[in-house]
DNA sequence: CCCATACGGTACTAGACAGTCTAGTTTTTG
DNA sequence: CAAAAACTAGACTGTCTAGTACCGTATGGG
């Protein structure tokens, strides 16, 4: 989780980072109420008193996760943007690949966690809520409808109205498996039924 | 809640009643955690002696609640099926009447909160999970699949393939406004957003 | 009408948990 | 190299919570 072999981090900088990748990972799992401080300090080998030195509360550290966790779902952003430029094959092809890097990016167990999160958390932290949203579904629509003005333009028979259509072709692509991973947390969704439902969200915007 | 001004309850019933009442509302709104047993106790208006004189424990409590609220999306389906059958005008009328019917269920607000705390403690309680599903999502695909095939039967030109369509149909209508009422728990959609979903799932499905 | 059963109220046990404090050690930095 | 700052370990406070015990009162079937 970001632990990307700096040279001479301060030892402080490190526990830092112990403190945040221990905490996600418990949170993730766990929740907000169902994860405790003691727990948090065991985890990252750290002192009670060094994560009180590192975040106020409780309350802080939470925040500091569910922040440093969410832009990671614009990473999955631009893997769907990079899915349709790569690869050969046309319109309906370059579609295909967007849709199913949209899949398993949604799917990958990060997120997926992450989203049951910000759900459960919802009432008590709507302003995490709302951040999360922002920052992936309403940014991955976004990024959809971006790539369909490409194959538009690319001559691609979509129809006018390219919001909607984004909005379809993203909720037929991944609604179904979310549910899936957030009712089944411990299953795995195989390759063949995200291959289909990518083939089903293609075929839903190809013809207007 | 299924409290049906029977003529002459027993008091323990009607305690048992009041207690299964007070739990579900502090559990869907607070979450599992979040709620406790002498909050149960003082919203029922009853000692907490006499919860647990109902029930073993607050697991057994929460199972009960949650038993309780699952049957009500079996209504909610009724309420799709009866949608498509009545009123005036054309398949396509029909079928957004159905949609209509299925993204308001959808909405309600104890089915929002029933959906939340399912995933909010999938993990904790992973049969209710899988129970919540297969009641809710499942089903509701499955009643979707048969008004469908009623339609097709009445010549409205819908894809061969039922399954698929009533998935995309599905999720066409409702999983973005379910993102929003999970995320945003305090806000209503309004009725203009409902009405354009409607259309979207129908002309999704009414061109194969 | 009577007795088993359920109720209310309240006090209690036992443990978990957030957050603080102390006292001594290590790391950073000027 | 010395002072400042960050670390460890663990005890400690106050609060909350699940679940139990006690005891006196109300309900309701036989």
């Amino acid at each position: 989780m970001g632990v990307t072999l700096e040279r001479q981090r301060t030892l402080s900088e490190r526990k830092h980072g112990d403190i945040l990748a221990a905490a996600s990972a418990l949170f993730l799992r766990q929740g907000y109420r169902g994860t405790s401080m003691d727990e948090v300090a065991t985890a990252a080998k750290v002192s009670k008193q060094t994560v009180y030195k590192h975040f106020a509360d409780k309350e802080d550290l939470f925040r500091a996760i569910v922040a440093d966790s969410t832009p990671r779902s614009g990473a999955i952003v631009a893997g769907v943007e990079a899915a349709y430029a790569s690869g050969a094959g046309g319109a309906e092809r370059a579609l295909e690949r967007t849709a199913r890097a949209l899949i398993d990016g949604a799917l990958l167990p990060e997120a997926t966690a992450l989203r049951r999160l910000a759900i459960a958390e919802a009432e008590q932290f709507p302003d995490l809520a709302a951040a999360y949203y922002g920052a992936g579904p309403l940014t991955g629509v976004g990024a959809i409808m971006g790539v369909l003005a490409q194959a538009r333009d690319g001559g691609a028979p979509l129809p006018t109205d390219l919001a909607t259509a984004a909005h379809d072709f993203a909720h037929v692509a991944v609604s179904g498996l979310i549910d899936l991973a957030l009712f089944f947390p411990s299953q795995v969704v195989p390759d063949a039924v995200r291959a289909e439902r990518a083939r089903a969200a293609v075929a839903v915007v190809l013809r207007a």
